[in-house]
DNA sequence: TCCACGTCTGATTAATTGTTCAGACGTACC
DNA sequence: GGTACGTCTGAACAATTAATCAGACGTGGA
């Protein structure tokens, strides 16, 4: 094998399989959207925001307090994490009076969530794919 | 160490639909599964990680030093994050040599992986179920 | 045997992250 | 108007985390 055939990089380290090596770094997104990627399941990756989504996923359409109440979180950390969320497009608020309503805005993430609950052996009940909720 | 079974809200806060708390509360899943299913979500959330695992995803079985090149990562690094991966069975190794070769261990994480790329809309060809690798 | 190589590891450092506290904002009701 | 309420926010703190460095380990070849 060549090991020096084809310079792809800067630095090009030492490789076994240049060939697979180069295919293979073809094939990946760009470093943007690998980055977006990992942002969205960095947030998944916490507990908090995880039970919130989940909530979210099961209840439809909550209120903070609400929300607070059911993940057992303050409703501070309740509503930090929610913005964090909104930022996203992972959900979305709808403000009624002094009220405000989030639901989940994002199907990718629904469908993540489910497949992250069968992952875990929880088998989720019957969930509508669109943004019903009710219950 | 807790030994509560009914009162779970040892503060109950005010809540606006308490109905709709009770319920979607018990159709969450248990604590300790809410925090393993986030840690893998976690898993998938650093950048690094994640290329490490698009690789593989692509690659099928590649040693750490291709690994590195690939993703244009430290072998240490590399070596760091594969062993985190390997510590909760997303990846597996084969050790031929003084060669380590890696591959993804994970259906789930296969899926949620591909489901991912989806999202970013960077549309994936079909992932060979175990040994292919070659494209 | 010795040396080169690929990989792995522990410790340190730096950066990121989640939580809490205290208070601000806007709305509803008196 | 004033007050109570639900929500939001910024700052400070604590905890977790990833990257780096230096060196160890085991293997294969001379």
């Amino acid at each position: 094998m060549d090991t020096e055939a084809t310079v792809i990089d800067a630095c090009d380290l030492k490789m076994v399989d240049p060939d697979k090596v180069a295919a293979v770094r073809l094939s990946l997104p760009e470093a943007d959207d690998v980055v977006e990627l990992a942002d969205v399941f960095s947030l998944l990756g916490d507990p908090g925001r995880l039970r919130l989504l989940m909530s979210l996923l099961e209840g439809g359409e909550m209120c903070v307090c609400d929300l607070a109440a059911t993940t057992a979180m303050s409703e501070s950390s309740v509503s930090h994490a929610l913005r964090l969320l909104r930022a996203h497009r992972v959900v979305s608020v709808s403000r009624r009076g002094r009220m405000a309503y989030y639901r989940l805005d994002d199907g990718h993430v629904r469908m993540l969530l489910d497949l992250g609950l069968t992952h875990t052996g929880h088998t989720v009940a019957i969930h509508p794919e669109v943004t019903g909720g009710d219950l």
